[in-house]
DNA sequence: TGAATTAGTAAACTGCTCAGCATTATCCAG
DNA sequence: CTGGATAATGCTGAGCAGTTTACTAATTCA
């Protein structure tokens, strides 16, 4: 707790980005609004938004109609637009690329499928095509992004690399941070698919409310992702919440039980498989079900061990299967209750497979902040790593 | 992230805090070396200083024997001594209290057997007279503390109750908080043992460097305490690190074996048969060497579980076994080895069955330090809850 | 004894917030 | 259409905190 000492520039700094974080993420707002939200005094806010709107921070909004009595308040609204960030998820079998402005309103988003046998080099190509076509679209050059960062599977260590165990062939050899610093002069940052998703459901998801929040990313693989009193907690070699590795946890296996579920239609795609068993289970099918409450108790076991490891407020059911979670929450609920002292509520995720890409967004906002509170604000400008 | 507005006079206590940060756990120091530590110019220094010494959080020193050029500078202290704290270990066996000025200098410790069957009431009746004893020892009064944080077995919810699983005999029924309230009016804190002797082992023990770490308390109970980023993780209902209650974590059965190892002498007491067995496996006895590894066997299953949950960069082995470390960190090593992604540093605890107690004063340090953040400092007393 | 060095102190200056008052723009009633 | 009511804006002076600069005081060493 090393405080250290302020001076009256560096009181006006925070002031200053006191009325950006009022003026930010709220309607237009007038002096008093302003002045009321910051706890600052009405002329000294007047000062503060003036010298905002001169950088390019702010913008006034002439008073229009206005139908209460006495003389229209000007309104300022923060310039969003000033930068954008970009939100990637590399996935395995797709490619999400999201454009966001400073208040994380999405630009453009772009799909495109991917190989999932492409090497690192072919992959990290189709990425750079994804974001020269989402640039393109927005009429934006590389200079015009703040901040980039990456969403990929499998623990991601400090420098951005994966060492250990990803679905991706060759991965391990690869230096995305590397591969985009060559085109983006800002900061870049690399992280965990699953610790991404989590970011994403505390902030637009489901678990906005929560502190405490265990994130379940549930799919083909399952992996999880953990925020504990309000922030992400990536460990100190960015493996947390890998319990999956645990030969107890079968987490690996678990969702063999649904792909192996006798009945399935050999049409299905392989993807696909799953899905059909979740839905005939929802049917009633005697098989299906069952194969739903394997998984479930290969899966619950897994996560009872992070729920009693972190006693979280919120359990999030997110990734592929989450779709499903109609027929999964309430299986998994009654083997969590054999297993644990205090049972968190179970929600199922509204993302969908944005949740990483979503994640990847936030994470480039909080760097942008972050910059802005140790920096200050000058003009606006892109920040370089 | 809601940045509020400063004014002058919040900053004037915000710099008067620095000052009193950079005075705390040093050396008497002079202004010059104030304003350095402190990021002030000497004159702002000076005269903040001066109000502290009025205030009688700080005293001069004047200079003596000086053997450096130029003129001697006075030194100022921080007065340690202006407040005090206490940290109470209610264990099964034993009730342990501290009393520590505001630097966590311990001015008296007491140590008193507890009867492991005392029902509650006996039981905060023994507490009490011992924090009597230590107060009379040190010739002070209940208004004199500050904060006092007590330490039990068991998770404690957030009103300092301990409402599951606890092997204090009918504690779940007592409300320590409201039975010290009566006669102390600071601010009055109960937590579990497990994460006081982890705050503990981070502040005076030998965990300090790091930042994020799993404290093992590891004795005819197991528990856990975590830290994370630097802070103590209580989880959502304060029952963090209870991994133990997982059916395929075997730590409730885990001791047992050493208990039940052919060959202990009936004349040892109950609770120095596990002393007896590590000894033994240290002078090479087999069937004692048997015994640990399988208490090491079903206690690294759970300390993977919170090592894959959270990668820290530090174990620690605590609590009453840790005398025994050394036949217990390396089998211990070889277990994780086999089950986790990345290994962490693994280390024994130096702190004994003191931990808990030294934890306790910390978190009342802490409680102290917090009311000065928030409150400003006024003259030193007592705050009241 | 005087030069060098460092501490303490006073005054001038900058920069910030705030309170209060005059000014301005709008609405509404007559 | 006009004057009064209402509320936002703009301005000025007061107060306060920290910095800079310069000067004085106290000590050591040659």
């Amino acid at each position: 707790m090393a405080t250290t000492g302020t001076d009256l520039s560096r009181m006006r700094e925070m002031n200053q980005l006191s009325i950006v974080w009022a003026l930010r993420g709220n309607q237009p707002s007038t002096v008093t609004e302003l002045a009321g939200r910051a706890g600052l005094s009405r002329p000294a806010v007047d000062v503060l938004v003036q010298t905002l709107v001169a950088d390019g921070w702010a913008e006034v909004e002439e008073p229009g109609a206005n139908s209460v009595v006495g003389r229209p308040a000007r309104r300022f609204r923060f310039r969003a637009d000033a930068g954008h960030v970009l939100g990637i998820d590399i996935g395995v079998h797709k490619i999400l690329v999201m454009l966001s402005d400073l208040e994380g309103n999405l630009v453009h988003t772009l799909r495109r499928p991917a190989d999932p046998e492409a090497d690192p080099r072919t992959r990290l190509a189709a990425v750079d095509r994804a974001i020269d076509e989402v640039l393109r679209r927005a009429g934006m050059t590389p200079a015009d992004i703040w901040a980039v960062t990456l969403g990929v599977t499998g623990p991601v260590d400090a420098s951005g690399r994966t060492i250990i165990s990803t679905p991706l062939p060759g991965w391990t050899a690869a230096d995305p941070v590397a591969h985009l610093a060559a085109r983006f002069p800002c900061p870049i940052q690399v992280e965990n698919d699953c610790k991404l998703a989590a970011v994403a459901e505390r902030w637009k998801g489901v678990a906005s409310d929560a502190d405490d929040i265990v994130f379940l990313l549930a799919g083909l693989r399952t992996g999880a992702g953990l925020i504990l009193d309000g922030t992400l907690r990536r460990g100190h070699g960015g493996a947390a919440g890998e319990i999956g590795a645990l030969k107890a946890v079968r987490w690996l296996s678990a969702p063999g039980h649904l792909e192996n579920c006798p009945g399935i239609p050999a049409t299905a795609a392989p993807g696909e498989a799953a899905a059909w068993v979740f839905q005939a289970a929802r049917d009633g099918d005697r098989q299906a079900k069952t194969a739903v409450r394997r998984y479930t108790r290969d899966l619950a076991v897994g996560v009872a061990a992070l729920v009693l490891a972190l006693d979280p407020q919120v359990v999030v059911y997110g990734g592929g299967f989450s779709r499903s979670a109609d027929v999964v929450l309430e299986p998994l609920r009654q083997e969590l209750t054999k297993h644990c002292l205090r049972l968190p509520e179970l929600r199922a995720s509204t993302l969908g497979d944005e949740s990483v890409a979503l994640g990847a967004v936030r994470l480039a906002l909080d760097e942008v902040d972050s910059r802005l509170l140790s920096d200050g604000l000058a003009a606006p400008t892109a920040p370089t790593a």
